[in-house]
DNA sequence: AATTTGACGCTTT
DNA sequence: AAAAGCGCCAAAT
């Protein structure tokens, strides 16, 4: 493969400004939120565990806070371990996430909290 | 290269 | 039962 490897644009180390940090601990959790089912939700700790960080909660939830395209990721369906919703989503309103949430037809229980009971994805035991 | 920052999670008071 | 503190780990400055 030495097709003109000199000079060429492929592997300009310039200023790459095409695509983000794919490939990095934030890019897998992005697109794991992605794969959440409608009508379900996860928890930070679960989405760490699925990218490989057991330890990492804090990381999803500070990789969804920048969350790099509003409408695309569902960061809504990611709630506290307990059950309990962000104390600041970033659309709006706090009981926005809710709503949004019981609009993809999600259980909530009276104390406020989601029915991780019911409403848990389960990673693998979905499709 | 070091420091600071967080949509968390769990144990303890 | 509710509240507070500590731990954790990676990315941005």
């Amino acid at each position: 493969m030495s097709g003109a490897p000199a000079g060429g644009v492929a592997s300009g180390a310039h200023h790459d400004d095409g695509d983000r940090d794919r490939g990095g601990f934030f890019g897998r959790v992005y697109d794991m939120v992605c794969q959440i089912p409608r009508g379900t939700v996860a928890t930070y700790g679960q989405i760490a565990r699925l990218v490989g960080e057991p330890r990492g909660a804090r990381l999803v939830g500070y990789a969804l806070h920048g969350n790099p395209q509003p409408g695309v990721i569902p960061c809504h369906r990611v709630v506290f371990a307990d059950g309990s919703l962000a104390s600041a989503f970033a659309f709006g309103g706090e009981g926005v996430q809710r709503e949004l949430l019981e609009g993809e037809g999600v259980a909530f229980l009276p104390d406020g909290r989601v029915d991780m009971r019911r409403c848990r994805w389960r990673a693998g035991l979905d499709a």
